[in-house]
DNA sequence: GGTTCGATTGACACCGGTGTCGGAGGAAGT
DNA sequence: ACTTCCTCCGACACCGGTGTCAATCGAACC
């Protein structure tokens, strides 16, 4: 009846709990205007630090939370991150995800997942689609998308905010965070010339990925460090996938002097080599090591449990989501922490003999 | 300078597509009011048919799409749906997503992740606060949280639209899926009553997931078809994981007249109960077969390939998200789909002798 | 031929925030 | 005492949609 309702019927239900303040109210409670509330929720300099107080306690008393839609609106940009990803790998995705919430612990951004195929013809169009709809604060991209140039050329076009994940530096330090995977594959050709092994083999990831050279340029360079090198024939190329590393492994193995130990680009194809082995009727560790990487939980699940290098994915992601939301910064954690170390168990020994 | 910018200079940027169409666009163009449009978008019968199609004219020649935040604004209600899981299996999460992201595809819809921890006192709090912050559309919860009354309650009273995928029907046809895990305990249990087993023995899940439950209930059910029972020393509770599975597994084997199969509640703890069996020095599945539950990918890369049942995650997360936004409907696909069903592999044989 | 009525459509306020710009008020300069 | 300047804050429009309600229109009615 009334053009408007009376405004007590409004705070009963405010006070009760049955709705929530919106800066209107608060304004309202403070005796200000929703402007002056805005500053505070927006941290601006230019504030009475009394007038700052009186709003933060009307704030904290009706627990009041600016709506990220409306924000969003008036900013022309959301506060969601998207991660774009196409590593088929679910521990993978996973851990990222779990290290892209933890950056963002706290910061109003929530995480919208986007699975994409980077051999589709409509890539580029559909990521941005993905950002352009949802206004996107910005992305994460992780191998192999991460490695796209087109996909980075247009994110730059667009103005999107975007951090890339990358085994190297594809793009500018602010754009890019690098997993170091060269220093793994040192780690793995340290170890096995370390235990003696002269004749090692490779199974590396395809060559699209660039995560396949530098595990395999680290390896070469820690097998060096002992005299070692990696014969052409000892390399098989694989695809990142259980068959592919159980084909690999027994292609070397099938060699008149093949290796005494295999380095595998990814733990799921180390787990291949291990059945290739028991087919060719080999046991590991006696006569055939194998080093993994990534050390996701199948590493410790096969048998014998797998040496395999661990890559710090999770920290991976929450220096990805910090560095996106500006929050990085005061890092004080040890920076080796990102470095991938070696876990060895039971699938590497010395050669027989 | 002059109070309003001269609309053709908008409209160049239109043209050439540096500027989004919103729906004062659209309506100034077709030459109607912006809440004509709005009614062609959200699919209002009254309106004429050439004026829709006049409007849906143009807004195909430029492409528009209205604005979620801007909707969602004008509609208190976002459109994201919540995915809440504390299912630390990385397959069953990521499968999972690709289900629900299978069946939200083409609805404007995305999907926000938000694992959580069912043991956390601030639980129901955090998942409330979650929602209320991004008004999301609804949310899909993964077992165990999604057997959790609690939450259930919190969302019933908040209005939040959720679908509850569980073993069993926790809710109302509604807003639940169920798994029919107690179907694939069957075939376990036929399956190794087949193969002439008689002392059979059952690693159980945690008892306060209810999948444990009808595993072991449609196991017992498949062997008793073969008038077999399942010996309550020949049950040990395991909670999902690998080491349960393997110290679970070790007690059984342990047992003077133990089993000569073993079904476990999942395929992690059946990799344990590999594990245990090779450190007992008995071979699978010669002296000990072992079946697990979910087919993920570690079924296939142990050593044997593990015989399991196949649960059709992803197809159980398509029908979730259209149960959701109200898509489903004319379902054609064979509801035995949506079944688990037995995959054998080498893990299991007849008892020897 | 005037009236009634249902089908279409538009004007306007509103969702909950932010940007712009101008005004009030006090301190400092002359 | 009168400017001048700076700080702090509010009025108002706007972001891009939707809800409400009234206006318009042609067809059907008496």
């Amino acid at each position: 009846m009334s053009p408007r309702t009376p405004k007590p019927a409004d705070d009963a239900a405010l006070e009760g709990g049955r709705r929530r303040a919106t800066i209107n109210d608060i304004a309202r409670i403070a005796g200000v205007s929703k402007k002056t509330v805005s500053r505070v929720i927006n941290r601006s300099p230019s504030l009475r630090p009394e007038t700052r107080e009186k709003i933060e306690a009307v704030i904290a008393k009706y627990g009041y939370a600016p709506d990220p839609q409306a924000r969003g609106l008036a900013f022309r940009r959301s506060f969601l991150i998207g991660l774009i990803y196409d590593n088929p790998n679910p521990q993978y995705v996973v851990n990222m995800q779990l290290g892209l919430l933890d950056g963002m612990r706290g910061s109003g951004f929530e995480l919208v997942v986007h699975p994409c195929d980077r051999g589709s013809t409509t890539l580029v169009p559909d990521i941005r689609a993905f950002i352009e709809r949802q206004k996107l604060f910005g992305v994460v991209l992780t191998p192999s998308v991460s490695e796209d140039e087109g996909v980075a050329a247009m994110l730059r076009e667009i103005g999107c905010e975007y951090v890339r994940v990358a085994s190297v530096a594809v793009d500018e330090a602010s754009h890019s965070i690098v997993t170091q995977d060269r220093h793994g594959g040192l780690l793995a050709g340290r170890h096995l010339a370390e235990l003696g092994h002269r004749r090692v083999g490779f199974i590396s990831g395809p060559l699209t990925f660039r995560s396949s050279h530098e595990r395999r340029g680290g390896f070469e360079e820690g097998l060096s460090e002992h005299g070692l090198t990696l014969a052409a024939e000892h390399v098989a190329e694989g695809a990142y996938t259980f068959e592919s590393g159980l084909e690999g492994a027994a292609k070397l193995l099938a060699l008149p002097n093949g290796p005494t130990a295999i380095f595998a680009g990814n733990d799921e194809m180390a787990a291949g080599a291990l059945h290739a082995a028991r087919r060719a009727g080999l046991s590991v560790p006696e006569d055939l090591s194998v080093v993994g990487f990534d050390d996701f939980q199948i590493a410790s699940r096969v048998w014998p449990p797998l040496t395999t290098v661990r890559s710090p994915t999770r920290e991976i992601g929450r220096l990805a989501s910090e560095k996106l939301i500006g929050q990085a910064g005061d890092d004080k954690r040890d920076p080796a922490d990102r470095l991938p170390s070696l876990v060895v168990r039971e699938s590497t020994s010395g050669p027989r003999g």
